[in-house]
DNA sequence: TCCATTGCGTTGTACTATACAACTACTTCA
DNA sequence: TGAAGTAGTTGTATAGTACAACGCAATGGA
């Protein structure tokens, strides 16, 4: 097998084993905010409030499960809605205080755990390693 | 920020948008076998054959999910039990012929994918991003 | 102006993956 | 030989997801 096919065997099964771990690993860490959860409310926050619609084609999800979810988050009390004036139907969704403080933590936790995990790594290989991944979920996303 | 945190803060970013799709690309891509029993058929192709129980401790899953797993795989065909002649509480299990077929051929899409995802890299970068794969997901199985 | 179409979001329904607990059947060991 | 442990199944509950049908608001062409 040429060393080109090796390399990418390897990255087959290293991706393929991280995918099926990181759901569970990260509502082990944090049972307050599943994956997606984190994610959506993390988006609200890094774009200062979108629509639910916003969410559901950036994230590639159906507009009743996006639906959902922030009910959940709502409930929660981590999310709020603001109707729109210019158009009824768009609800403008943004982080509470409360979702803003409980997103600042899990970011801050999981950092942490990022950073203990890559602790042994030289700045150069930290480096690359962001690079190629940034280069390889950008083609994916041309893909997906 | 020093930029060590700035490349730790786009591994996690990264890390984690792959997370979030991974699941749902598999699904599209291979109807016939989720991302988990898709791995839990390798394992059993690579192992040539092993007991629930491994999986689920290998997989960290809980030894009930594994079982409903490998009952839809043997409804499906692709999975069959022997009972060990010295223990008869243990089921190894094996794939069969067809479920090792369906296996190569998803095994092979998959390995098709990937590959054309990776086209345009060049082999080192390759090399060097199968090798940061599998470090980082070595001292992630260390915490898990 | 009016109605057809489009867009946003919710709800009903169904399915998959998962965990935990209770259980059965078998094995091991003191 | 009986208690404790192990393998696997089943009951139950929950989360996440999709699709379809719906209600309501906006928009645009006749």
């Amino acid at each position: 097998m040429p060393h080109r096919d090796a390399s990418v065997e390897t990255i087959q099964q290293e991706m393929t084993a991280f995918a099926r771990r990181a759901r569970a690993t990260a509502a082990r860490m944090h049972p307050e905010l599943s994956l997606v959860s984190y994610t959506l409310l993390a988006h609200l926050d890094d774009q200062r409030g979108c629509r639910a619609t916003d969410l559901a084609a950036h994230y590639l999800l159906d507009k009743s499960t996006v639906s959902r979810q922030i009910a959940a988050l709502e409930k929660l009390g981590f999310v709020e809605r603001r109707v729109d004036p210019d158009d009824q139907r768009v609800q403008v969704l943004h982080p509470t205080e409360k979702g803003a403080e409980v997103l600042a933590h899990v970011t801050e936790s999981r950092r942490q755990a990022f950073h203990e995990r890559l602790a042994d790594w030289d700045e150069a290989d930290l480096d690359r390693f962001a690079m190629y991944l940034r280069r390889y979920n950008a083609a994916q996303e041309r893909i997906d």
